[in-house]
DNA sequence: TGTTAGCAGTCAGAAGGTTAGAGTGCTAAA
DNA sequence: TTTAGCACTCTAACCTTCTGACTGCTAACA
């Protein structure tokens, strides 16, 4: 995408881009020296730094002021950063609290929402795995009153959703278990429609369950991701940029509304690995002060979801590269557990 | 509680108070005269000032400024206040769309949320009701894969919880219903010390399983709340006490820590109706510079749950206070009708 | 006794001016 | 190519001044 550039110059802005990120203010020629063991004098470190200002990589917010990286130098920032896999013992310590959570879907998604916002600093998104195309497992009626019973239905990839059901007339639990068993037995494994096909040989009250049953199937299949786990925007709230605030506005927009939120991030069809964009790089305008580090997981055709960080520009990149990287990883290995597909590498039991 | 006040001093404060949270400015002697066609000259209006201001009802920022309310001051206002039932036009519009929402209790829990903060134009809270003592209702094992089985339970209250469950060895499909079927004749209805008292004539598959019931169930009984459902939150920091920020912090701590939050809204014990806590009255020092608006729904003894507004003391109580109102009525109604206990007074099909 | 006009006194916030010093950009020499 | 040196620039902090919005008081009035 871009030159390279020589290796001082490259030396000068990481060393620039580390300094601003560590203070959030702008980087005088005189700190750059003392980070990197650069044995040159300012003075040849300020020509350096007007090529890479003419080349676009840093901004002067003033003309006695000292520089700031542009979104095109956090990108070469982050294309030459090395060695970005999350330390040992940080691994470990994750993996313990993967053991120790209970054994639900949406529990490891709100542990990997804090554990991703506590090891990145940053306010963290995690949305479920979904079923690409999702298929009937079980289906159970559960009285409640005398026309009103709750229909529980599992779904591939152990999905469980429930909804109220109303009768025009009493219907006994043993009638509701006779139906479900019917169901059950001839709906099994197929997909939504599949059990369209299937419904001509249903009665009335049948029917009208089944309709219920592809509702909910199809409501599924619509939804690209389930409602994301958020944790971690106090970070962002702490960040000094908001000190003045007002800004703050735009990224309550984000936080607020959830769908808003789910259309923002994914800029469809993201390949494996973990991506960043910085900046102006995000196609959404809300976002665009803004950097996001995003991974898919999980098996692909099968049931994907996704994990990210969003934070300033100004944000660790390497911490966040590698806590997005080692945490899809492991969901991805407890999807394929969930799924029967393989055996996870190390969060079995 | 608090003295009353002459008529006229009455609307002074009444006018001061209503100014205050309408422009978020020190309200002037001037400004009062034009709101409640007082007859009088600002002289006169400010001789009654000094005197609410000697008895601690407003407070002057500083000697030539407008007066503010103090926590005192609105607390006789919202004493004072009448009429706060919700508009015949808006209760409509909600009993509209609590008609076309899912029949679930985590869709009304939302949608009340949603409802709340846009009634109220303030963050709104609201935890669903959640049985005191729950009972079990049913049980399904639905194998995914060899040793792997989904534990879905329904307890009291169209409550469903799930877990994954790991066996020792194979179990098939069959084997999981025979288990199911013997513990559903079991469990049927009982409570959490009941279950246990029967577990010792079970095999050890068994007892594994309602081990795992046992542990939910006993989940459930502990949480006081459950998760609560927010919206709104943009309000708040749309006000402009807000502008200048970092006070922002505080009520950050609020959103994020959901546990922090159940902490903090139910002082214990509130009996039926409307409660009102206005910035100091809050036990909890982190809410107090903010009124909260809070009442209970539900059956008692059996079910509870709680909604609440919260925002800055310079709240629109009348109306925050008849939403919360009319839809923990709502609610109530709808709760009432899935224990079936009684038919609510409109929000049935 | 309650009400009012009138006016002095007070204070926050805006506007304008000054200063300090941090940091660059340029030049000329090594 | 590097460097010392220095003029130049520009922000942020700190004054001071000024304006006008309000009050608080007093004395007259009903």
């Amino acid at each position: 995408m871009s030159k390279t550039l020589s290796p001082r110059s490259e030396t000068i802005l990481k060393s620039i881009v580390e300094q601003y990120i560590a203070r959030a203010l702008p980087v005088p020629s005189q700190s750059v020296l003392h980070n990197h063991g650069l044995d040159v004098s300012s003075a040849t470190v300020r020509n350096e730094m007007m090529r890479l200002k003419q080349e676009g990589y840093i901004i002067q917010p003033h003309t006695s002021a000292g520089s700031v990286p542009s979104d095109k130098g956090y990108r070469y920032y982050v294309e030459t950063l090395d060695d970005i896999r999350l330390p040992i013992n940080q691994q470990r310590m994750i993996n313990h609290l993967f053991h120790q959570v209970e054994t639900r879907m949406e529990e490891w998604a709100r542990l990997t929402a804090t554990l991703l916002a506590n090891l990145s600093q940053n306010m963290a998104i995690v949305a479920t795995a979904k079923p690409d195309n999702c298929g009937f497992k079980h289906l159970e009626l559960v009285s409640i009153q005398d026309s009103t019973a709750l229909l529980v239905l599992v779904l591939q990839g152990a999905v469980v959703r429930q909804q109220l059901t109303v009768f025009n007339q009493p219907v006994s639990q043993t009638e509701l278990s006779n139906i479900s068993n019917k169901l059950n037995s001839i709906f099994a494994g197929l997909n939504n429609p599949q059990i369209q096909a299937k419904t001509a040989e249903l009665n009335e009250l049948e029917k009208g369950i089944s309709d219920c049953i592809l509702n909910i199937m199809k409501t599924e299949d619509e939804v690209e991701y389930e409602v994301p786990y958020l944790d971690g925007l106090q970070f962002i709230f702490n960040q000094p940029e908001f000190a003045n605030a007002r800004q703050t506005t735009t990224s309550l927009a984000l936080t607020e509304n959830k769908n808003l939120l789910r259309v923002i991030l994914p800029d469809k069809l993201i390949g494996r690995g973990v991506h960043v964009f910085i900046g102006k790089e995000n196609k959404s305008e809300a976002i665009q002060n803004y950097s996001v580090v995003i991974s898919q997981y999980g098996l692909p055709g099968e049931a994907i979801g996704c994990i990210a960080v969003i934070g300033p520009t100004r944000m660790q990149y390497a911490r966040s590269i590698a806590s997005v990287d080692y945490l899809a990883e492991v969901l991805s290995g407890l999807i394929a557990w969930l799924y029967g597909r393989k055996i996870p590498t190390d969060a079995d039991n």
